[in-house]
DNA sequence: TCGTTAACTTGACTCACTCCAGAAAAGACG
DNA sequence: CGTCTTTTCTGGAGTGAGTCAAGTTAACGA
């Protein structure tokens, strides 16, 4: 992380590095997923919405997608779940999530370059990337399971 | 692989040790799975229907997801796909998929048993199974490509 | 400041999947 | 074999994340 808070400026900096144009809603979209990493896209609207007022569901998508392409925001889909948005990006960690609640916590990769892994017979397959998804229940679940 | 192309009687077999009613319906989703792979819930749909006629697409999903919860078959869901199901069950292997035409492959696990990876960071979750996604290009892709 | 072009708004729409209530079939038991 | 109970199947309506399309607005370079 190069800055523990990023400010608007920092955004706007971002969004002009990735050679696209800087409006309201991007910088309040990559603002929502910087504090509330993992939300999902109806959560980020609520937020995007309590900073700017009316946004449209669909700006939010498009912007989703636009910072998403730019590399800006890593998009995460674990099965069973919507889509989630993050914006730890470049470092190639993986994530954890509870079969019982779907809370995700990030895993930092242990060899830390992309792809971290080799598969053992690649079937041909140019492979560029190894995603890692642990399953399991997370700490809050595991107690409330024990006392039940 | 207990038999490389598995009967009727297996699948009924099957079906039974999970002491789940046998119905046709069962049967023809099992054998399409074991017989197409990876396929998504519409291919299964078209397959049982050409072997039995009409059956109603609610049918196929409750097969499938009870097929699923019993360990029958196993689901896997890639990001911006549909539900696929596959029959191999209960090796822990894993997935390479093509980012561009999204055909899936299997990979044998390296270590073998769940969870055949470990989290340099827990969080405290209780970690029962690792999954691995390989993004790579297929070969029909990559020769594609190159000659474009 | 102006024009171009990307971005946003609005609203309808798609598609995978689920829910529901009633009909049908499978398995258990006498 | 015949009846009863439970599970499954049918058909249709419904849900919700996400997409498409057409028109308007606003960013940015000249």
């Amino acid at each position: 992380m190069v800055c523990p808070v990023p400010t608007a400026s920092d955004f706007e900096r971002m969004l002009r590095g990735a050679s696209l144009r800087v409006t309201a809603p991007r910088i309040a979209v990559l603002s929502a997923v910087h504090s509330h990493p993992h939300a999902d896209t109806d959560s980020i609207i609520g937020v995007v919405r309590q900073n700017l007022g009316a946004v449209s569901h669909q700006a939010v998508y498009d912007v989703l997608r636009a910072l998403t392409g730019a590399g800006l925001l890593r998009r995460i889909e674990p099965q069973g779940s919507v889509a989630r948005y993050e914006a730890r990006v470049g470092d190639n960690h993986h994530h954890v999530v509870c079969r019982s609640c779907g809370s995700i916590a990030d895993v930092d990769c242990a060899v830390g370059a992309a792809p971290c892994l080799d598969a053992s017979d690649d079937h041909g397959f140019v492979i560029d990337e190894a995603e890692v998804i642990y399953w399991g229940t997370c700490p809050e679940c595991t107690t409330a399971a024990k006392s039940s």
